[in-house]
DNA sequence: GTACGTGACGAACAACGTTCGTGTCAAGTA
DNA sequence: TACTTGACACGAACGTTGTTCGTCACGTAC
């Protein structure tokens, strides 16, 4: 109706406002867009991972995104299936079962930490895109063959998953918290706050203030997936 | 205290264009706020705590939360805060432990499904808040009188934690999915897409897509728990 | 009866996701 | 070569969001 529309847009403009008269331009395709979407994570988290942000890094417009990403969360699928692929996985091993597991979820660990707040798109509510579930039949693989029946197996994936996204998430906000290298004093921050609350409400954690904020990320996550190695074992060698 | 004040529109004939001139309201406060929030996010979930509707809610305008509350994220700490306040704690005995914290993590289960969304407010960040506090040092202290070295009962906390939230957010989604009671129909198809997966790429999934379904949230959550206590008390018995 | 300060409020701002209609290029056809 | 056509990139707009600011009403103290 009201298209009485307002013609003088400026078209005398000298420079390039618009990115349609450009002489060359790259297609744009989801893949592209993903990768671009991907580089802003790295560099910005996730919160900074807007539709005209993306748009902005290709040098288009946020509404031509739309023909290739269902929308913010379709691309948020997109990456964490991206970077689910990206993970190398192992033919299942009887004889080196353990380790094998663990370096499975390590490499799953360390792709999620190099991209910063993809954790905390739920790997854990499982998605059934094609690089998910090749991780999860890898993992289900690696634990069947260390001889676990098959219901321990099957939720001691979710478990892993689990503690691997966990993991990862809290190294994200740790690094978001302390911008880039004050992390001793982050974790000394923390002790402090620990050993001096009031021992008559808190004894215990002020006691034990060194134990809480003991290792660094690596190191609490190889310890839970011990823990949850031995756990699993006890109980399969339990009648 | 109680919430059940927070709809009282229609105590008035005629809509009241402004809320200025309402006769007499009761006052603003950080806990009528709250209270408020916690209601909205009963009822409709996470992303519709918007401070509007928050507002809406209390017959007043957004801007007035801002002397309560220091904003949206502020809100939200302050949310998960009181929910985690409710939570009952008790008295570590070394005779029961391993009860106790199953009762503990249970409750503090139930206190997460209570309020859906509130899971995702990451409690595993740790924040300082007091009620979380009481809440680790209760945990701590069971751990810890169940003869667990310090070290290692500091880090299960961490873990306990996050299997708690996980657990509570995995519901959550289950519950946001699907709406009301199609329960079974989600788990049933989720069923159908592992069983129906081709057997050359996925053969474990495939073959084992019932025990991938198998059991509710609850039964879930108290295996995680049983693997990790296992774990953990393998891990102490060892040299 | 008057002045005052607390704090509730409407309006405004910037940024967001998403949609719509239009414009433009490049390939296919006559 | 001239024309058609269809895919797709784009600007503008809509409805929301969180947050801030200046103003103005009200209960209270004098």
């Amino acid at each position: 109706m009201s298209l009485a529309d307002i013609p003088p847009p400026m078209t005398s403009s000298v420079r390039h406002r618009s990115t349609r008269d450009r002489p060359a331009k790259a297609p744009l395709s989801e893949d592209a867009v993903i990768e671009a979407a991907l580089a802003i994570l790295k560099s910005d988290g996730l919160e900074a991972v807007t539709m005209r942000r993306v748009a902005a890094a290709l040098d288009t417009g946020a509404a031509s995104l739309y023909v290739y990403v269902s929308g913010r969360e379709g691309l948020f699928q997109a990456m964490l299936d991206r970077v689910t692929a990206t993970i190398e996985l192992e033919a299942p091993d009887r004889s080196r079962w353990r380790a094998q597991l663990h370096s499975l979820l390590q490499r799953m660990h360390q792709a999620l930490v190099a991209h910063p707040g993809i954790a905390a798109m739920t790997l854990a509510d499982s998605p059934t895109t094609d690089a998910v579930l090749r991780l999860t039949e890898n993992l289900l693989g690696i634990l069947l063959a260390g001889g676990l029946d098959p219901q321990c197996a099957a939720w001691a994936c979710d478990i892993f998953v689990l503690l691997v996204t966990a993991a990862a998430r809290e190294d994200d906000v740790r690094r978001a918290r302390g911008r880039s290298d004050d992390r001793p004093k982050q974790v000394d921050d923390l002790y402090k706050t620990f050993a001096g609350l009031p021992p008559d409400r808190f004894p215990l954690i002020a006691a034990h203030a060194a134990q809480m904020v003991a290792g660094d990320g690596d190191e609490r996550f190889r310890f839970a997936i011990d823990v949850v190695i031995d756990g699993v074992v006890a109980r399969a060698a339990r009648p």
